[in-house]
DNA sequence: CGCGCGATTGAGTAATTTCAAATCTAGTGG
DNA sequence: CCACTAGATTTGAAATTACTCAATCGCGCG
């Protein structure tokens, strides 16, 4: 599917979070991507695939999970409109996914391969600048999440979570939340609301 | 003190990792460096203070800590040989730490400041894959110790640490390891060994 | 209308923490 | 070189937190 710039307007936006671009360079950028569109429930990454993409979220809401030996799930990451989502480690190694990103609600992404995030980022120094403190920006939110399960017990995770994404959360299960805070279910719904 | 280049070939190597350099371009990259030598107890950053410098350690070993509302200290990250620290998220907005980074040994670094980072990326696009590179490998790292604090109990954890990192462990104290891995020294006490 | 999944509640259990005390150890000054 | 002390480590016992298992409830979807 062809990707028509002002359908995409928000990524222009996310791009300037970082880096000043015109139109004609927008343009171009947009040649790297392709388009794609899920419904909820439908899997974007299976675990044990190989991991050619990293996606943008144009619309929509999907989970990163992993699956334990006990069969237990646990969501690393999940991603609403404007974020990236892969299994990164699979992504930049390009090996397979341990990880599988699922819709919560049906979606549409940017698709970048990384083939063409590489050509992308050597073709347009800007670009090789915005991943860069993209990648800065990633790494840094992560460490605070890692950080609240060194300082933090379940009701006090619950509740950041709940301070920090208010809206975000309505559009998760009970379940799906209890995954990535790291608690059991029963012991979130104990938890007050 | 003056860099010279054959006192830092480590540093080389380490950037070959990512990129490609010839003796030309790295004693152009080591202009924007500077050198720091610390010894056992002193501190490289204090919580609170403006973080100017990310450091690139040639010797020696370091933490980053973070003491909590109770007192109680936590380590988000430990640096030696051939890695970076700096309070990460201070650094790259420019603002005051949380973490304070502390030498466990003598240690020697590569100091490089926020505005010369920005100036090496700008004037080689080399480095800015570099630091592409390196942060998003970073961020997996980062990613895959969130996973255990999800799916491994505190055994578990203090058994994955032990394998991955079998050498540097005896160089921190127990304490220390216990503050890593999110678990109390007594608890850590009791497991084997 | 009923099925099935998600959410809640209860009771017992397991893991880990906390507090306290004893022991060990490395570094310091004499 | 030795004695001394502060900090690190270990051990014990009680308290707390969170988990598991089981049962019930509630609601949206077919």
């Amino acid at each position: 599917m062809k990707l028509q710039p002002n359908s995409v307007s928000d990524f222009k936006k996310h791009l300037e979070r970082f880096i000043k671009i015109d139109d004609d360079e927008f343009a171009q950028i947009l040649k790297y991507f392709t388009y794609k569109k899920l419904k909820k429930h439908q899997l974007l990454i299976r675990a044990g695939d190989k991991v050619k993409h990293t996606y943008w979220t144009k619309k929509g809401l999907l989970t990163s999970n992993f699956i334990d030996q006990e069969g237990k799930e646990h969501i690393i990451q999940f991603a609403n409109e404007n974020c990236w989502i892969t299994d990164q480690n699979a992504f930049y190694n390009q090996t397979e996914a341990i990880f599988s990103i699922v819709c919560v609600e049906d979606s549409e992404l940017l698709c970048l391969s990384y083939e063409n995030r590489e050509k992308l980022c050597a073709a347009m120094h800007k670009m090789e600048h915005f991943f860069r403190k993209k990648a800065n920006d990633s790494f840094t939110k992560q460490q605070k999440r890692l950080l609240t399960y060194l300082t933090a017990d379940a009701q006090k995770r619950y509740d950041l979570l709940l301070s920090e994404y208010p809206t975000l959360i309505q559009r998760l299960s009970k379940k799906t939340l209890a995954a990535y805070l790291g608690v059991s279910r029963e012991t979130l719904s104990r938890f007050g609301r």
